[in-house]
DNA sequence: TCATTATGTGGTAATATTGCCACGTAAATG
DNA sequence: CATTTACGTGGCAATATTACCACATAATGA
């Protein structure tokens, strides 16, 4: 049970991670190709320092990946699966949809959580 | 271009909508079956009022919907594709994956219930 | 060595979130 | 009608987030 809250509170901090215009398009850029800074700053308006916390807070999470190349520091998503996640949320936006059995962005294997049984544990 | 910034900020906003604790929880519990207020609130140890305020916020993004049966609200998970997300950010979080591209996180079956018994605080 | 370029950090003010308490309302019941 | 039960809201204090500025550091090259 302890570990149960302890497991909502991992899963609500990696959304957490990504429900923020600015890391979300991040990660959509990324899911792409891997970016310095530089270039992923120039997505934005913000200042540079803005967008290179976020990545740090990224980083933090295991969301990214980073490593030095010259002068520069490359990103990465470390975190595939969030692209496809965050298409299933693009997909909900825009459809508004309320029932999306039919469709699908999908983690496959979503079948056994039976995880959840050692919530009473 | 300025459309896509209004969509990163929607798809954001859904995000935010399931990035805590409380309301993470309350999405998988409706995910399985209808419930009343009391009932949710009766799994978490906070205030009542503060899960009638997650549920609110919910509802209005869209993420939840509600119906009154008598002196009790009944809230159902409107955004069902969000359950099969959560169980994305699951595995995710369970495996620290680093390459689910193999994957899929499909929105379809999301019916698989193991019964999560209820709050025995 | 010095200047330049690419990044990260500390500090901080403005905002947003979170959760509790005090009430107010609606439905069911006596 | 009075009570009880289930919910929602307004208000507010404690936190957390966000974005900027001022600097500090690493690599590169003249």
């Amino acid at each position: 049970m302890k570990k149960q809250e302890k497991l909502q509170e991992e899963k609500a901090a990696i959304l957490k991670g990504i429900a923020h215009p600015v890391r979300l398009r991040v990660v959509e850029a990324l899911a792409k190709r891997e970016m310095c800074v530089c270039e992923i700053a120039e997505l934005f308006n913000f200042d540079r320092t803005t967008i290179s916390k976020h990545l740090s807070l990224m980083k933090g999470l295991g969301i990214l990946d980073s490593r030095k190349d010259g002068l520069n520091v490359m990103y990465s998503l470390r975190m595939k699966c969030l692209a496809s996640l965050l298409s299933c949320v693009e997909k909900v936006v825009l459809g508004q949809e309320v029932d999306m059995s039919a469709l699908f962005c999908g983690c496959g294997s979503l079948s056994n959580n039976d995880r959840e049984e050692e919530l009473n544990a």
